[in-house]
RNA sequence: GGGCGAUUAGCUCAGCGGGAGAGCGCCUCGUUCACACCGAGGAGGUCACUGGUUCAAUCCCAGUAUCGCCCA
């Protein structure tokens, strides 16, 4: 729609009529603001190949999400630098998207199955089941969208994507091809974390390890025909042993009894002299009756326990590597619900047991056997799903795998010699840790909603991996020469494996589309530190593999949100803040100006109310700010040139906006988000509104209409400044303002950023106002202390003025006497007797009170001050007299010093003559 | 056990080799024509501890203590 068209369509086309209302209403406006923005196309990517591209792909958020703190802040430091760019006017695209989330789906579909009496998953079948997934995302799977244009998201949402679209789904498949012509994804049998609660295997980083309350169970295992042997059981302090005892058996301890029904070996330190007589005897495997080998390996730690452990071969990843050294059997006692499964090693009395009931029975029996040595109660690290939150069971089963070790080396490479650069710098050695000691990566699930493994199985077990189930076919045709049944992987992607694709998969790839040309390598990814394994790391192998280029340009981890006791926010620990409470309560501005100033570099933040409200204040502010303007008729001048302002104070405050440019433009390209923020907000706040505007109001309400004029340009000028920088951190309120306050051509969102204006940077200016703030500041300071009634006008005298001092008096002793409440200024050679004085620059101010004043304030006052500058002196004086210093301090910095001391000497001075006009 | 980080005002946190800062809270004063979601003024800190480097250390280095996180 054209500006104009809006413009007039909107029922408040009032801006030269209405007045602000007195506070603005995020819960009123917020909705339309944003539809205005997407309506008028400001998301959509611009196709202009003169304006450098920026681009940004959302990390992409579970389909089954809602939006919480984390979401909040990501997305809000995102969009940040994409309106941001936009201002700037790049050619940004923030593309956006969420992931198919395998298992948290497919666990939130069955659970509803379940609750609406249907048929479940197993029931339904495949096809079913995975239909009803769809039904259900097509329902109920945007939730997390339409939370982020509550925050104000800015993304591009006619390119949005999801991981199981058709694009995105050729791209998983012609990778996972690719990938396995190359011998990058193999086919194994090997030990995984097994999840016996979603019975799928699960990849080590969806594995939480915690430290429970557990026990340590030791048993003994008998040797082999009632053998003995003698065991040591005091040292000497050289270790050696003084006493021994006959033992016919050998001590192990569990923390997981139940596995022992399962063990190929009870292996021993090669270096351990205790066991030494034992080693290469069998031992009798009590319940199981089997008898098993005393074997060698590095793995027993001597120190731990009794230094000899029971090896479990197919239950425990430690004990499978001593097994395949070893090439001991490797027994698989448990079904995909870790209960026990019958076989010929198990007995009959546990088969179908749970894993836990066995547990307790074998305990149970080894102790009836009298082979119970004892039970210990240890703190021991358990495995733990972090989504199903059951233990984790080491498994061994047929998985896919990809060669992750050697897809590491152009990710590390790429990073280590700076094509992408982690903000803040040190998360490129975690990086670098884990990428150093990768595992091979488990990429198939049992599951059903994801990418189906393009992996065909023909009749004699022979895989064709192909694209589509017909060139399967046809290589299998091939393969045998004749037309076979082929049968297809039941298993699906690791749902981390379609989104290690999305900077390109998003972008179009494997088509060669002008989006990939424009935007790959992309220029920052936005992400929380614990994302790095997950996702960061695999977008640079996967990117690296298949584009032959880095995915984007810098990676800013942020940090996390924490509340206000600065614990992690948990469902569990009710102590989740609602981002969109915040947002009812306060409006979106204020989350993301809170979120903003709290994101410094390298700490975590805490979010609370309390910050949200005084962002909230931080917006009123401004909106009141609009209100004086609007109230006097300070309006955006049509080619109003900056730097032809006159007067000083114009100059000051249009110096100042531009060094503020400056500031927060530097600071957002460097992802100083809270720079960015606090420059602002001082600007606006401190020097616009506290200073700027009180200072012109003499001016608004004078009959100097050339003054007034160039009053009212200025603070329109400097006001639009304001409004287009703090656009990308409060983007409704700053809209809402400047379709407000003037006429315009555009959008707030598609103005354009300051440029770099060194040019209007007035020093004397500064100076100038600098001077007259302070004055003003000791004046009001001085009538505080003493109590000086608030309204009451006083003169004031001046004394020991220089010429420049008197110029500058003159020309803003109006402004002072205003703003100080003055009734009157003269100039006289010494202060009178009796008043209240400052100094402010060598010169001394005087302050007439009528009748009776404080004089016992006023002397402490004085006193006080004399002796803050007597400290000062002091310490300098300490540094000066120092001969090293003066001798090798840079030049300026001793001058610099000498300066001040000087200064504060002439002050200390004025004050002690000021306690003396004083009288008694 | 390995790694990373933190320790600054009552609270939450910036800063970072040459004069200790912000917001909130607190105290005093103030509703005159943008704003009480406000204005003016003020109090409050051996910058965790111990050493070292330096003319100069809250800042750099080493160690100690306490706390937090990640990995095994």
């Amino acid at each position: 729609m054209l500006l104009a068209t809006w413009l007039a369509s909107r029922g408040q086309c009032s801006w030269s009529i209405n007045m602000l209302e007195k506070l603005f209403d995020p819960a009123r406006r917020e909705a339309q603001l944003y539809q205005n923005w997407e309506q008028s196309g400001a998301f959509t990517a611009k196709d202009d190949p003169d304006a450098e591209p920026y681009c940004i792909v959302i990390p992409p958020p579970n389909v089954t999400g809602s939006l919480h703190m984390g979401h909040a802040l990501n997305n809000t430091l995102q969009d940040v630098l994409i309106r941001f760019e936009r201002l700037r006017g790049k050619s940004v695209l923030w593309q956006v998207g969420t992931d198919h989330a395998g298992i948290a789906t497919q666990m939130v579909v069955e659970r509803q199955l379940a609750e609406e009496g249907n048929q479940s998953r197993g029931q339904m079948g495949r096809e079913a089941f995975v239909a009803k997934v769809w039904e259900w995302k097509e329902k109920s799977g945007g939730t997390i969208t339409t939370q982020l244009r509550r925050l104000g998201a800015s993304c591009d949402w006619s390119r949005e994507r999801f991981t199981l679209d058709d694009g995105l789904s050729a791209a998983v498949r012609k990778v996972f091809v690719e990938m396995y012509n190359k011998d990058l994804i193999y086919r194994a049998k090997r030990m995984v974390n097994w999840d016996p609660h979603f019975q799928t295997a699960i990849s080590d980083l969806e594995v939480e390890t915690r430290e429970v309350q557990g026990h340590f169970w030791h048993f003994k295992y008998p040797l082999e025909n009632g053998e003995t042997y003698e065991f040591p059981t005091r040292h000497d302090e050289d270790g050696k042993p003084t006493k021994w005892e006959t033992r016919n058996y050998i001590a192990i301890a569990t923390t997981r009894p139940e596995t022992m029904l399962g063990d190929g070996a009870v292996a021993v330190h090669p270096d351990d002299a205790r066991y030494a007589p034992i080693v290469g005897k069998n031992v009798l495997l009590p319940l199981a009756d089997r008898y098993i080998p005393i074997i060698t390996d590095e793995h027993p730690d001597p120190e731990l326990g009794s230094g000899a452990v029971k090896i479990t071969g197919a239950h425990d990843t430690n004990d499978y590597q001593v097994a395949m050294r070893h090439d001991l059997p490797l027994h698989i006692i448990m079904d995909e619900k870790a209960c026990m499964l019958a076989s010929d090693i198990m007995p009959q009395k546990y088969a179908g047991l749970d894993r836990f009931e066995a547990r307790k029975l074998v305990v149970a029996d080894i102790d009836a056997l009298g082979l119970l040595e004892r039970v210990e109660d240890k703190v021991i690290q358990q495995p733990f799903g972090d989504r199903s939150n059951v233990v984790i069971e080491p498994m061994l089963t047929d998985q896919w795998f990809a060669d992750a070790k050697t897809l590491a080396q152009p990710a590390l490479a790429a990073v280590k010699d700076g094509r992408t650069k982690f903000t803040p710098k040190n998360w490129e050695k975690t990086y670098y840790n884990w990428l150093n000691d990768i595992q091979p990566w488990c990429i198939s699930r049992q599951l059903w909603w994801g990418h189906r493994i393009p992996a065909w199985f023909g009749p004699d077990g022979t895989v064709f991996v192909e694209h589509s189930e017909s060139e399967a076919q046809a290589a299998a045709l091939a393969h045998y020469g004749e037309e076979v049944a082929l049968r297809q992987d039941e298993d699906v992607l690791d749902t981390w494996f379609s989104s290690a694709l999305w900077p390109f998969s998003t972008l179009g790839w494997p088509d060669e589309t002008a989006e990939l040309k424009r935007y790959y390598p992309t220029s920052v990814l936005i992400t929380a530190f614990d994302i790095i394994f997950f996702w960061v790391a695999r977008m640079m192998m996967q990117g690296l593999q298949f584009m032959e280029e880095i995915p984007f340009h810098d990676v800013y981890i942020h940090a996390l949100v924490l509340d206000e006791n600065g614990q992690k926010m948990s469902k569990s620990k009710g102590n989740t803040i609602d981002p969109l409470e915040i947002i009812d309560a306060y409006g979106a501005d204020a989350l993301r100006f809170t979120l903003t100033s709290l994101a410094a570099q390298g700490t975590n933040i805490r979010m609370s109310a309390d910050r949200a409200a005084n962002s909230r204040n931080f917006g009123t502010k401004l909106w009141n700010a609009a209100r004086f303007c609007q109230m006097n008729d300070c309006v955006p001048v049509a080619g109003f040139d900056p730097a032809s302002a006159k007067e000083p104070l114009n100059r000051w405050v249009i110096s100042e906006a531009a060094s503020t440019a400056h500031k927060v433009t530097e600071a957002l390209e460097a992802y100083r988000f809270n720079d960015a923020a606090s420059a602002l907000y001082r600007f606006i706040w401190n020097t616009y509104c506290d200073w700027y505007l009180e200072l012109i109001k003499p001016l608004l309400n004078g009959d100097d209409e050339v003054a007034k004029a160039e009053a009212r340009a200025v603070a329109a000028y400097t006001f639009d400044q304001a409004l287009i920088m703090l656009h990308p951190l409060m983007p409704f309120i700053t809209e809402e303002l400047w379709g407000e306050t003037a006429k315009r051509d555009t959008l707030l969102i598609n103005a354009a950023w300051p440029k770099p204006a060194p040019e209007l940077v007035d020093e004397a200016a500064q100076d100038e106002m600098d001077w007259l703030t302070r004055l003003i500041t000791a004046i009001r300071s001085v009538r505080a202390e003493t109590n000086v009634p608030a309204g009451a006008k006083l003169p004031l005298i001046v004394s020991g003025a220089g010429a420049a001092d008197q110029q500058r008096i003159a020309r803003h002793g109006g402004l002072a006497s205003r703003l100080a409440r003055l009734s009157s200024i003269e100039f006289a050679d010494a202060a009178p007797q009796g008043s209240l004085q400052t100094v402010v620059d060598d010169v001394t101010y005087a302050l007439i009170v009528e009748g009776s004043m404080d004089m016992g304030a006023e002397r402490a006052r004085l006193a006080r001050e004399i002796a803050k500058a007597q400290e000062e002196i002091s310490r300098i004086e300490k540094k000066l007299g120092n001969e090293k210093f003066t001798a090798r301090a840079p030049q300026a910095v001793v001058d610099g010093e000498r300066e001040k001391m000087a200064g504060y000497q002439s002050q200390k001075q004025q004050l002690e003559l000021a306690l003396q006009r004083l009288g008694d």
